[in-house]
DNA sequence: CCTTCGCGCGAAAATTTCCTTCACCTCATC
DNA sequence: GATGAGGTGAAGGAAATTTTCGCGCGAAGG
């Protein structure tokens, strides 16, 4: 075989960009028949992208009974063809391997292989083609992976929404102020009360001095002693939630710099808030609590501010960041994962 | 490129005797076989649908230096690997062929030729998808605009990933022994441990006796008590958390059913657990601490598991839930401060 | 009805591709 | 510096794909 190496020849990187073979130019036609039409270098056959059914009617009356045979099969079950060997088609079909070669040849590829690469990647589109029923609520009787799908397509909802909806010049006063706070404080009770902790682990991540609060009580007696400078933060989707907004007023009056993130914007919290951050409100569910969305959101803007802070103080958060990362270290248990 | 000075730097060194305990033995054997749930047996490992991106990053850290790269350039081009032959793509990654097909096996095909039929559908499926323009690293001096948007696509993508890449073998396994737990304990320190709480906020809300531990001793005087029956959870992104794992394995000790969310499967936490579920790995940058990403695809799985169990056990479910949210149906308030 | 010819078809050889085994080499540990 | 445990690639074997070649069926002509 002149045709010698498509891989030997090969020889590396500038394999990326076109084939090995075909760039070289092939050596001399010395294949007969078949017109050369299957071979890509030759011809402008393309490979067929995903039309593939509609070559095969096309192609249909110029085939033999067994070719047609083969490329029904191909064209109704693009998933299950894909799986089977050349041999395995040929049975399938009642048919022989060489026939469905040659099918694959006529279909325009330069052998099996070739086409069984393209079922698959038609198998695929066909797959994600289908997922109509994700946006629908969960329910009760949903199947496991319907559950997976619709929770993670919601929560992707949830994160662009929130995304587009967040003020950017309330986001960057947020971080102005958190970037140059002498301490901050973070209230938040129930799921709120993660996020508060979430954003306060982060802060504390690079340096700076920031306490998150669940005890309503605890959280006022510590809102009392902050004063300008300062900077407290309300964590509360209802934007009504009195053991979150009580502090936060008290920390307001004491001439603190005042932050609510909310997916209400316009609820009471608002009103002892210098800047509002809003999350967004997903539609909620008998099985999906609103809280469970709303924390996605909550926890972007948190990770949002995390992010603008510590651009601020690069030069200090760095550092710390290694730091804390450092100090972690021997807690992974040594003997595990070898790489 | 993530791979610089991986981050498990700190595991590597200790490595003492440690297999990967993926094929290794229980500890204890004699335990119930589970229906089969056990996926370490070589059971029904999904090949990976489109998930491969995710797969590859999950993977990685448990991957020496030669199958990094193969698996780089399988991740960073599919369309022009699927192209390749086994020998072709050992040529471009300077590898070997052996290599290459030892790459494929540990992504979960049962050879290259599969991999690459996995890959064709990929590049299938990345055809059709838009290229983002906001796939870049965050960087020191990217406007707050940018931040937001780069922040939100990566949320967005670990969704996906995590999604694609759970297993739902392991997941109904482990509803089915939440739901028909007598008890539940979560462990998780740091950032899971806050998932941890969020995990039982939940479970709690629907009638469960479910209990978070942040501190490893209680976790472990806890775990003690634990026994058929009952479920312990390890919440841990490495999968090599000391503190996490002892309170899991006195646990599994003591006959309970457990259950690991981890990103890392190969990792010894799994020694321990009768199910793992799988978290996603995104890429991390100096800025954006791998923490921050694994917490987004670890609530996922929370997430997952409480619809999951809330399905399970609705006749009970339902109204708790709806008692829960009576409860605190006062603790909003409308107008001014109460209290 | 028989012969001749063309052509579709499949069995098996030829070849490429893929997988396995084994020995070498590197690196880490003691 | 010795020792051992993998990572790594080369070569050989297995499986796939592709090509070759001849059989058999049906049609046209004798």
């Amino acid at each position: 075989m002149s045709e010698g190496g498509r891989a030997s020849g090969a020889e590396g990187r500038g394999a990326s960009g076109g084939r090995p073979a075909e760039t070289g130019g092939r050596p001399a036609e010395g294949r007969s028949g078949n017109g050369g039409g299957g071979g890509r270098g030759g011809g402008a056959a393309p490979p067929a992208p995903a039309a593939l059914a509609a070559k095969v009617r096309t192609l249909a009356p110029s085939m033999t009974r067994s070719m047609q045979r083969v490329a029904e099969a191909v064209a109704s079950d693009p998933a299950a063809c894909a799986a089977l060997t050349v041999t395995g088609l040929a049975e399938l079909t009642g048919t022989s391997e060489a026939t469905v070669v040659r099918t694959a040849r006529l279909l325009g590829y330069p052998g099996y292989r070739d086409l069984r690469l393209a079922l698959a990647g038609l198998a695929a589109h066909q797959q994600s083609g289908r997922a109509p029923s994700v946006t629908a609520d969960i329910a009760v009787d949903d199947p496991l992976p319907d559950v997976v799908a619709k929770l993670a397509y919601d929560e992707q909802q949830t994160l662009a929404d929130t995304a587009a909806g967040l003020d950017m010049v309330q986001l960057g006063a947020a971080v102005r102020a958190l970037a140059g706070a002498r301490r901050t404080d973070v209230y938040g009770v129930g799921a709120s009360g993660l996020v508060a902790q979430d954003l306060t682990q982060k802060l504390l991540r690079i340096g700076l001095i920031a306490q998150a609060h669940s005890d309503p009580h605890l959280a006022v007696t510590n809102a009392v002693q902050l004063r300008a400078k300062d900077v407290a933060i309300a964590i509360t989707h209802s934007g009504s939630t009195g053991d979150v907004i009580e502090p936060l007023r008290v920390a307001f009056d004491h001439g603190a710099t005042t932050i609510a993130i909310t997916g209400r914007p316009d609820g009471p919290v608002s009103q002892y808030a210098d800047h509002v951050l809003t999350t967004s409100t997903a539609r909620e569910s008998e099985l999906r609590p609103a809280a469970m969305s709303s924390r996605t959101s909550q926890l972007l803007v948190v990770d949002c501010l995390f992010i603008g802070v510590a651009q601020r103080t690069y030069e200090s958060a760095a550092p710390a960041l290694s730091a804390s990362y450092e100090a972690l270290a021997h807690r992974h248990r040594s003997g595990g994962p070898s790489r």
